[in-house]
DNA sequence: TGCAGTAGACAGTATCGCTATCCGATAGCT
DNA sequence: AGCTATCGGATAGCGATACTGTCTACTGCA
């Protein structure tokens, strides 16, 4: 298969695919000679994967690089968790304000064993720390119900991870998982939302106002 | 206050704050003569929204503009969960790929009322199709916890907006919640993946393989 | 009177994810 | 053997985003 098949059963422009390799997240074609290379059904997978999570999940370039990695290196599985975490944007990763301390406390208290130390806990104590600054500090009880839903949502993330047997199909699913499992979430959350506001405001029976039709904005 | 206090008050550089202004997220400031302009407490608080919905949710400015026009302007309450939804970048928002209709049924099966029609269907959809693509489809059990954790915490939202009276309060609420809950809610999924991970794959005492220890790649 | 500070306009910068173009080589057809 | 489409590889450019820097004209205050 030469590149411009692997173009056009992937749906990816040539230039694209030879960024992808020359960025180290596709490897190379192999070499039948001096400009000769050709490409298998695992560069089909590989460059659907990269879409799929550049596109699907917002995944840098780097980011994939370092799932992909994490794919074709089989790591120990904590690990694979770490990179993905690592990998996949959480926004506010980078902000440079301190989280008040305040904030970090009612992390904390819904939070045990090793995740107090996690790099995540920073940035939900920003998010807090923000919601303050809006005026409108939010209550302990919607806090515990988030991490109640997070816990679940962990809960379900290991033992989907648990039905594989090999380590690889394992760290995989823990790589992408990651990734994907935070769009899913977030999909559903808006989902969620839209179906408890109708529950609980019905709108009249009228058509222009729900919550969907506002998608059409810039 | 002069446009160099509100500077050092937020941290934000002068040429952004011009920025913004420019941009129409911040109001200009109240103009004492032609060069002279005066600002208030409510340029900080804006100032810091416009800097917590960027830094720590994500937001892209088009975004927040949106958000803070449903915070100026009152509008019912469904909107502005509307607009909040529109304007968070969830990722994979714009992928050209349709979704397999496999994948709507499958999202639709977690799905009741309204929400079926919701923009995120096909969203949620299409990261399952990415899913499968990797060679790892998701059971029908992990996406129906999914779901219910996703219940969960749009009822905390609601719950959370219905402790408010001042319509105008809820409406800053469904907006800034819907950006801010997102990034509260992926940094306790991660936190609470390593707390699970801990418990299910204890690590020997050893020290240098925790999760949040992968965050130091570039 | 002098200068720090201001508003406003506009051009420049850095990053990201491509995309376009050029080059020399060559496979495959005639 | 000659021709041409395509190839791999390299490099430069593009468009969007979120600023950042510079310039100009002006002005309040010491």
């Amino acid at each position: 298969m030469r590149i411009s098949d692997l173009s056009r059963s992937t749906g990816v422009s040539i230039p694209s695919i030879k960024y992808y390799i020359r960025e180290g997240v596709l490897a190379p074609g192999d070499a039948d000679g001096p400009n000769r290379s050709s490409y298998g059904e695992a560069h089909v997978a590989r460059l659907r994967l990269i879409r799929g999570l550049i596109e699907g999940a917002g995944v840098t370039i780097a980011g994939v690089k370092q799932i992909v990695a994490a794919l074709d290196g089989s790591m120990p599985l904590n690990d694979s968790f770490g990179v993905a975490q690592a990998a996949v944007p959480l926004a506010g990763r980078d902000a440079p304000v301190d989280p008040s301390s305040d904030a970090v406390e009612r992390v904390l208290a819904v939070t045990e064993g090793i995740g107090r130390h996690h790099p995540a806990v920073p940035i939900a104590a920003r998010a807090l720390d923000t919601f303050a600054v809006v005026g409108e500090p939010l209550s302990e009880a919607w806090l515990a119900r988030y991490a109640e839903a997070a816990a679940i949502v962990a809960r379900a993330d290991f033992d989907e991870l648990e039905q594989r047997s090999d380590p690889v199909d394992q760290a995989r699913i823990a790589a992408v998982g990651t990734a994907l499992g935070d769009i899913v979430f977030q999909s559903l959350r808006r989902i969620a939302q839209a179906t408890e506001g109708e529950r609980r405001f019905p709108s009249p029976p009228a058509s222009s106002s729900s919550p969907a039709d506002t998608e059409t904005a810039s």
